[in-house]
DNA sequence: TCAATAAATCGTTAAATAGAAATATATAAA
DNA sequence: TTTATATATTTCTATTTAACGATTTATTGA
């Protein structure tokens, strides 16, 4: 019951939905996700937290980046199964298409500080 | 995507699981369900109706009863594929099993009122 | 070693949620 | 038309959750 819980937990929230749908399309860091959906870096870590618990999503560091992908689901059928049924479900919603719009634009190099304009 | 995180919320509480899987088994009263799961009525009945809104159940009324079965899940394409999911899912559960074996015994003719007995 | 950078964690706040008791509504029976 | 009963709704409280800024940790490069 905990496993089954945790995973809709998980996807419970719009951020991680959009999340786990920009990761069907490709790996993306900390760093780019939180470009992607305008959030705080700390909220977008925190999100990609609770998805890794889940099994929902896995983590490999990279230097300082650590990238994200879609978990394989080898540790929760019922992770694995919802993995499978987002590939199809929601890709005709605005908000995801709208996203993966703005996908190809998002690059780890091209992420700038906002602060260091002033 | 608000459809899709409504079946979602719906499916992240284990007293809302557990409804829906003594639901596979048949239709419940509100206060058959009550009994099942120990908790009050206005709380059975707010789970029941979340997981109305959800599309995850409907209900026919009955005289004073109202009856609860699992939705067909026409409605959203999510919900009738959580239906169908859950239909295996959970079976080994401890919790589910010892609803299951609770369920022949409750009955909405046998449910007395506990505050009769002072 | 020191500075810069990416990500994780901590502390706080506002909003959402689950729970129960009390009340309201609706139906059936006396 | 009362009375009893099943369910829904309201109100309140405690807990959980999402969000942010600030801080810490880890890694790389100067």
């Amino acid at each position: 019951m905990k496993t089954f819980i945790k995973v809709m937990k998980a996807l419970s929230d719009p951020n991680r939905v959009k999340m786990m749908k920009m990761l069907q399309k490709r790996s993306l860091c900390v760093c780019e996700i939180q470009q992607l959906l305008g959030v705080a870096q700390s909220t977008t870590s925190k999100h990609l937290k609770i998805l890794e618990d889940a099994d929902l999503v896995k983590s490999f560091k990279d230097g300082l980046w650590v990238n994200y992908a879609l978990s394989d689901g080898s540790d929760s059928p019922f992770a694995a199964s919802m993995i499978g049924n987002l590939k199809h479900w929601l890709d005709s919603d605005s908000q995801i298409k709208e996203l993966t719009k703005l996908l190809p634009d998002i690059d780890r190099y091209d992420i700038v500080d906002k602060e260091s304009k002033n």
